[in-house]
DNA sequence: AGCTTGACTTTGA
DNA sequence: GTCAAAGCCAAGC
């Protein structure tokens, strides 16, 4: 049991139980998990999620409302088009009414 | 062993 | 509102 892939699978965990046709940022997992300055972790977290396939990375943006993340992806359009499935509308590389299909798992879930 | 890069955020100017 | 710098932890070189 390593620590580190502790925290992969915690924020795995998180980004599992992202509602369908929501989205949440990086700072708002790792803040859920005890350190809000750690997003790049969770990024990086993302990029293992490869593995997992249950993870929907898509729905994780930064907190502009960017798919920073879609050149990650197996291809740029899949994270989009995934989102667009979902009801999100994006435009622009950017999620359209943001706020609105913002996702806190602090809120969410803590509450 | 150290240094650089990275799916980021926050704070200060 | 924007721009620059600091902080965070892990992987890659």
């Amino acid at each position: 049991m390593k620590k580190h892939e502790d925290f992969f699978q915690n924020v795995f965990a998180v980004v599992r139980l992202i509602p369908k046709g929501r989205v949440t940022n990086y700072g708002a997992i790792a803040k859920y998990l005890g350190s809000a300055r750690s997003s790049r972790m969770v990024g990086w977290a993302m990029n293992a999620a490869h593995s997992q396939k249950d993870v929907p990375a898509h729905r994780v943006v930064n907190r502009n409302g960017e798919l920073t993340g879609k050149i990650h992806f197996a291809t740029p359009f899949q994270m989009q088009e995934l989102l667009e499935k979902e009801g999100i509308k994006v435009v622009k590389d950017k999620i359209k009414d943001f706020q609105k299909s913002y996702w806190d798992p602090m809120k969410e879930l803590e509450l």
